[in-house]
DNA sequence: ACCAAGAATGAATAACCATTCATTCTTGGA
DNA sequence: TCCAAGAATGAATGGTTATTCATTCTTGGT
């Protein structure tokens, strides 16, 4: 102990401050796995202090890890973040898809509630997916690549609703409805819905929410809900 | 010329690439001109740019103006940013309530009319308006400041808004709605629609989203619009 | 048990940026 | 015309950040 050197002690009771691990036992994983790992934890810092102000630092602190690590994985920290943004758009995106796309079996009105409460469902509506959401929306303008990882996955979801939606208007024979504009709205209602949920979740309450989208469907589609 | 230094003859070679101008004219202005000035250069710069990579450097070249005019006028960087937020968000809040706070003479159809105009006019949806308002929502989430700059607004014109419904409901005799749910609804809605019109125009015209939303009240209100 | 391959670390680097302030310039009043 | 008040400038400063890479450590194969 009296041999320790200042330097030492000051790194001793740093470590000891925070953790109670004497030592960090480095670990070793294969790539995906790491990868992963530091999308989740870009995505933490993104929700707790914003895109703006996320650095390297911080996300590989989130992650637990060292500062070199996002650049070993990732090359630049522009490829993290396009990736994060990629991670979140094909969650939420596959998802919507797969429901969309689900067996014939299924009705029609079943399928479109189903929609419904995946888009405002717990996984998909809390903040931390929602405020990544946001915070590239905010970048969109001024970032083709962006609006270009999002534009794929949206488009493709955009077309099974309006397929959806032309099924049930022919189902139930509804007059002076266009389904294209129709599935315009939907889709923009549930992203307003998303963002007074993510900026004034006091004003608004997840299922309050879900009963303002179903409104909307029931007075399109009345005979099916 | 033989004398001139290498520098010097760089700096003649930059000037008449970018003016011919010799020599810049300095002018003094009044505070309240040079503020607005440079909460419009900001408002460009961050359509063009995205609010993360905005520099002070950018701001004040875009406005014409050196590089320390902008903490002269404005302190620092986060207020420039609050004041234009703040300058964006009164614009649209306060052109909102004038309209719904119009004379008893004009009849409520026509209000709802004129609410939706606005909301969807050619001033509030070009590109750089909406750019920074949702830039400052992407940073909402991690930036307590700037929802306190818009709830106060946001409050307001939603009580307005609900107001509005409750009368066209009495006035219509409308069973099973909810003011404040439909009035949440059609906010929602219509942020969405700024949404779409700033990261797809491609796939929405400003017609388009006018018709959607005229199509949403419609359907909640038949006897009147 | 030992070693080579390569995963992980973090100090060092180079670039960028907000902010400061000594200096220069403009302008309205005397 | 001249000057004082203060508006405008931009070089300099100090702090922050992404990225690099020499070094250290882990692990699977032998």
């Amino acid at each position: 102990m009296t041999a320790m050197t200042q330097k030492a002690q000051h790194k001793n009771a740093q470590t000891a401050a925070t953790q109670n691990e004497t030592k960090k036992p480095r670990k070793i994983l294969p790539r995906e796995e790491r990868r992963q790992q530091l999308i989740e934890a870009t995505i933490r810092c993104i929700a707790r202090d914003g895109l703006g102000s996320t650095t390297m630092q911080m996300v590989t602190k989130e992650a637990g890890l060292s500062l070199g690590i996002a650049n070993l994985h990732f090359e630049t920290k522009d490829n993290l973040l396009k990736e994060t943004l990629r991670y979140v758009a094909e969650e939420y995106h596959s998802g919507q898809i797969a429901i969309m796309q689900g067996q014939e079996t299924e009705d029609l009105t079943s399928r479109l509630t189903a929609l419904l409460n995946f888009q405002l469902s717990q996984g998909v509506t809390q903040r931390q997916k929602m405020a990544v959401w946001f915070a590239y929306y905010g970048e969109a303008g001024a970032r083709p690549v962006y609006q270009k990882i999002v534009s794929a996955w949206d488009r493709a979801a955009a077309k099974q609703l309006e397929t959806l939606f032309e099924a049930i208007i022919e189902d139930g024979q509804y007059r002076n409805i266009d389904a294209a504009d129709l599935a315009m709205g939907y889709s923009a209602l549930i992203d307003g819905l998303h963002l007074a949920l993510l900026v004034t979740p006091r004003e608004l309450t997840k299922k309050q929410a879900k009963a303002i989208a179903k409104d909307f469907l029931q007075r399109a589609f009345p005979k099916h809900l």
